[in-house]
This record gives structure tokens, sequence and C-alpha cells, in this order.
DNA sequence: TATAATTTTTAGTCATGTCTAAAAATCATT
DNA sequence: AATGATTTTTAGACATGACTAAAAATTATA
């Protein structure tokens, strides 16, 4: 069993190992992602690797080990599940599901995190479109680009966002976009990457910040 | 914001108060409650006692302040809302509810609480029939008896449970007995203080002390 | 390849919440 | 009221997880 502050850092690790897929995780990068200072990353991982859930050598940075990947996943899935129960049966927003599942995914039973699963029919994403790891902590990789790479003329379904912030989310919301909408892009603007896309009937114009946090399935 | 522990303690002594009814709470009724030391409690109580939540004199123990009160009836609202959602959606049996609650019952989210109300539809009894207090911390008073006091002849609706325990209350389900039953004495022997009943159809032997653990609504 | 800049680790401190052992206060008994 | 038993508190220690400041190692730059 690990604390709650073990598994933050242990999903700390393995996000920045999924995004960066550099081999070492530096602890300035832990230290960065947890807000926390890099004497206390050292102190953690020490006891991590005690663990067997990462891999140390001193200056090195820190891989996870097969268990602590399994570990990850099992904590991204419960934080998954609690996120897709707020927004459907709980009138949750998506920018205001977070906070609360950071704490969710916490709470320690088997039984709960597996009827939660049942309950909500089994679902493959979470109201961000990222991927819910089955029980055995298997993640389906999604093909997926971001809106910035399509060409004029070309479309796609929005499946998923990077960003995150509340900010960003309550934007996409403003302006009608969410997951499942087809979007096609009408005209590219050399000047500053701007996109003039199509939206259900009507056409908007994002700019390049945004088509760079949008994920869409071809 | 209290913390899990001041939380744990702060109900602790909010229960003791309530089914003792003695002004002052002992430092080692609050230890036993906790299965922790006397010396723990002490140093606890000093700590909730500058924080206004009790009322603290050496060697007289404690009482809870009106913001106590309050703070311990919104953590048992927690609770109990968890154990109705457990029960009615997630096929947890009402033996096999505490000890999730007693995690979830801390998650920090004044939207979640309420929404899960909603949710479940403003349930007023948690599945032990013990009631939920609303969002004010106000509690309803039920009237009921155990059903020990209860003469020959007389009957009742089970509306609740004293003890909690798994084996009593698997005892219940295997039996039959259940909240919302109607429960007839027919029999009472003076010898070992045990009842014949009449649940259903069918007529049922229990012991004195399964009969100091049910409670009845007349 | 030295030196500077950065990163990482170590050493020591602190807050929380626990414990044991001993001292102090209260309660019970005669 | 005095003695003994019990309860409660105090004092000091420990584990966890954080921090600061300084030392050590690595990386970058001249």
């Amino acid at each position: 069993m690990f604390s709650q502050s073990e598994e933050n850092y242990i999903k700390a690790i393995y996000h920045l190992a999924v995004d960066s897929s550099v081999k070492g995780i530096s602890t300035n990068a832990i230290a960065k992602k947890l807000a926390t200072k890099a004497s206390s990353v050292t102190d953690m991982i020490k006891k991590l690797s005690e663990k067997k859930v990462v891999v140390y050598k001193k200056y090195q940075g820190v891989t996870l080990t097969d268990f602590g990947k399994k570990t990850a996943t099992n904590i991204i899935r419960k934080h998954r599940l609690w996120e897709v129960f707020l927004v459907e049966k709980l009138n949750f927003s998506w920018d205001e599901v977070h906070e609360v599942a950071e704490q969710l995914e916490h709470i320690k039973s088997p039984k709960l995190i597996n009827e939660l699963d049942i309950f909500l029919g089994f679902p493959k994403r979470d109201p961000h479109g990222d991927p819910i790891p089955d029980s055995e902590g298997n993640l389906q990789i999604i093909e997926k680009s971001l809106l910035a790479v399509l060409n004029k003329g070309e479309e796609g379904i929005c499946v998923g966002v990077d960003d995150t912030s509340s900010e960003f989310l309550q934007f996409l919301d403003k302006q009608g976009i969410a997951l499942g909408k087809r979007i096609k892009v009408i005209e590219k603007e050399p000047f500053d990457g701007s996109l003039l896309i199509q939206l259900d009937d009507k056409e908007l114009s994002i700019s390049n910040k945004i088509a760079n946090n949008l994920y869409i399935q071809q």
C-alpha cells in the first residue's frame, strides 16, 4: 500500500515519462510538476526505489519499474473513472472535475472501483478524451493528432485536449467545442497560424495556441 | 479545514457524546474508540481546543462547541450519503460499506456532496437506518426502541441496528431481517431473554443479544 | 580542459500525529 | 482524610514528508 504522497509521485513520474519519452526522469522535472523542492523529491525517490517502484541511480534520474507502471495506471484508472462519474452523474463540468478526482483517486477499495466501472458502463474515455486503463492496467493507445497539423480542407473528430486548465476548457465550452464534434479546416492563416474552422453550421476563427491544444482523430 | 485525523477525532467525540449523554467525554473513552493512546488524545484535544472545536479543561474531558457539532454532523452526512451510494448504486452489502465510507467522508468538495445528495434523491436514512443530516447539519431524531423492550404480542418495523459489525449484519441477512421488515413478538422466554418473533410468514427464535441490537419503530 | 552554471544530493530542521514512560491529578475505598 | 488505583497529562522519542542551506556532481561554456 502506498501513501497519498507516494501515489502522487508515482503518477507524476508516469506522466512525465509518457510525454517526454526520455529514459530517466529528472529530479527537477518531478519537483516542478508537483510544486515541491528537488530535495524533497530526492528523499521520496529513495523510498520509492526501496519499494521497487522506480529504478534510481544518483544524478541519473528515475524510471518506473513494471510494478511502478502498473501502480501508476491503476491510479490513473481511478482518477479517470471518477471524472466520468462526476460529469455524467453529478453534473460537474469538465473543468471542475480534476481537483475532486485528485482526492478520490486515493480511495483504497478494489471493489469500489470495479463496481464504479460497471455502474458507468465501462467507459473508454474520461471527459477530456483520455483513455481509461482496464483493470489489468492496459491502456489503449489512440492515434490522434493536433488540430494545428491539419491542412486546409482536412477534417476530423475532436477526441481530446492537451491543456486541461479551467480557462481553456471554459473557452471551449463557450465556443461550442466538445468531444465528438466534427471540425473542418476552412482556412489556415500563415501569418499567425490561426485557423478558420467549420463547427456544426458555423465558421469560427481560432488561434494557433488553441489549435495546438486540441486533439483530432481523422 | 481539518485533517483526516482531526475529523476522525471530531466524529468520535460526537458519537460518544450522543450515546453516553454525559457532559464531558473522557480522554480514555476517545482513546478506546479510536484505538489509540490516551496521550495522543490529549495532544489532539489541545489542538482542537485551540481551533474552537471543543471546550477543554485539563482532567475534565471535552465537549464539542456548536461549531464542533456542526463540523461533526457534516462529516456524518458525508459518511452516510456515501453509504447509500455504495449500497444502492454499487451493489455493496450493508456490512461492506463502513470501511470505504470512512475514507470517502474525508473528501473535500461541497459541490460533490450536494450533487450526490441530489443524485441519490435526498435519502433520509443510511443503509443501517441511521438518519442523514441535511446540509445545515440538522439531524432528525427518530423515536425508536430496542426490539428487546417489546412485550409479547407487540410489533413494529425494523428501522435500524446498533451493532454494525460484519458478523451481526451478515447474520441479519441470513435470517431475512432487513430495514422496513415488520417484526412481531410471539413469545418472550424469561430464562434467557430470547424472543420468538414472526417475520414475513415464518417464526424465528432470536437471542436477547440480537434483540438488544435491533431498533424498532412502533 | 578549466571554469562557470546548473542540477542533484546531503545535512539539519520543522510540523503532524503517533508512541512509551513517568509524573500529576482525580477518584475510590476504607 | 489518607492510601491506593485509575485516569490524565507531560516529556521525550520516532516516522513521514516537507523545507533551507550548503556540498557534490554533472553539464555547459569559454
